[in-house]
DNA sequence: AGCCAGGGTCTGC
DNA sequence: GCAGACCATGGC
């Protein structure tokens, strides 16, 4: 025991029926890369982690020279929705015949809950844009300006640093007309005049509304930010896929078995179309 | 070459 | 409130 009790080499989370690169790669997150042998690289803010599993067993550890401390573990439990019974919502779901396909072709997904402005700027990224692409852009913004965290890893930028530059600091990023919409929600962040504090307070109408006060964030975005960064796991993000797979497999509406957990039930819905539409 | 991508804005009705 | 043009970029 030569290490300090405060911190600790690698942390384990009993994760019943999880499918990890499943869940790091449909499409919620932009922030993984497979290193390949079932190991992966994270990003969150201002931290890393490598993630496998060991049978049922969630691995994460750290990159040196970082280590991981009690609140890492709150952060990276929390991330990962250690609170929420997969299990028993899967039970659940599947009492609806429709759900329940949709469940099969996704077993073991999770919601995960990243952070507020990591999925900001990820989904502002994402209208109208493929996944490899979101992604690439994504990594191009942590490199050019965020904080090194590890040799050769780099955190998403703050508000603060992203506020200050203009649009044509991020004609590197090769992001298109979303450069704009980047550089507002910086400021609107850093100003205080979007604030994760306020959403807190808000219902999910007066949040969605709160959000799209940043100029490139509509109905989707904002529905996007609310499920995959504040666990509000009622709402259901509307894209493409999803109308196509509403009005295909659930033309009566999202099924009551999901009541309360629509926006989990719509994860399920979405690798679905993907695979079948 | 043309179409599409986990959309949003702006304009015109 | 709602339809349609337009928006940068890149892969197919």
């Amino acid at each position: 025991m030569n290490q300090p009790s405060s911190s600790f080499s690698s942390l384990s989370l009993p994760m019943e029926d999880f499918d990890l690169p499943g869940t790091l790669f449909c499409g919620q997150s932009f922030s993984w890369e497979d290193l390949g042998n079932g190991h992966y690289l994270g990003v969150a803010g201002s931290r890393a982690v490598r993630a496998h599993m060991d049978g049922t067993q969630l691995v994460l550890s750290p990159l040196a020279p970082q280590t991981l401390t009690p609140e890492d573990e709150v952060f990276w439990r929390r991330y990962f929705a250690t609170d929420i019974d997969y299990v028993a919502l899967a039970d659940i779901f599947s009492r609806d015949d429709t759900l329940a396909q949709c469940l099969d072709h996704a077993q073991g997904l999770r919601v995960l809950r990243q952070p507020f402005f990591d999925t900001l700027l990820s989904f502002i990224i994402s209208q109208n844009n493929h996944i490899p692409r979101i992604t690439a852009i994504a990594k191009r913004l942590r490199e050019t300006f965020g904080s090194e965290i590890a040799p050769g890893v780099y955190g998403f930028p703050t508000p603060e640093r992203l506020a200050s530059l203009s649009v044509e600091d991020l004609a590197p990023l090769r992001a298109g007309f979303r450069g704009k919409y980047l550089i507002d929600a910086a400021r609107k962040v850093a100003s205080g005049i979007v604030s994760e504090e306020m959403l807190a307070t808000l219902s999910d109408d007066d949040a969605r509304k709160h959000l799209m006060a940043i100029h490139g964030v509509g109905p989707k975005v904002a529905d996007c930010v609310l499920l995959y960064s504040q666990g509000r796991n009622a709402i259901i993000p509307m894209d493409v896929w999803m109308k196509r797979a509403m009005a295909k497999a659930f033309p009566e509406g999202m099924p009551k078995e999901a009541k309360g957990y629509e926006g989990i039930a719509q994860q399920y819905i979405f690798c679905w179309a993907r695979e079948h539409l």
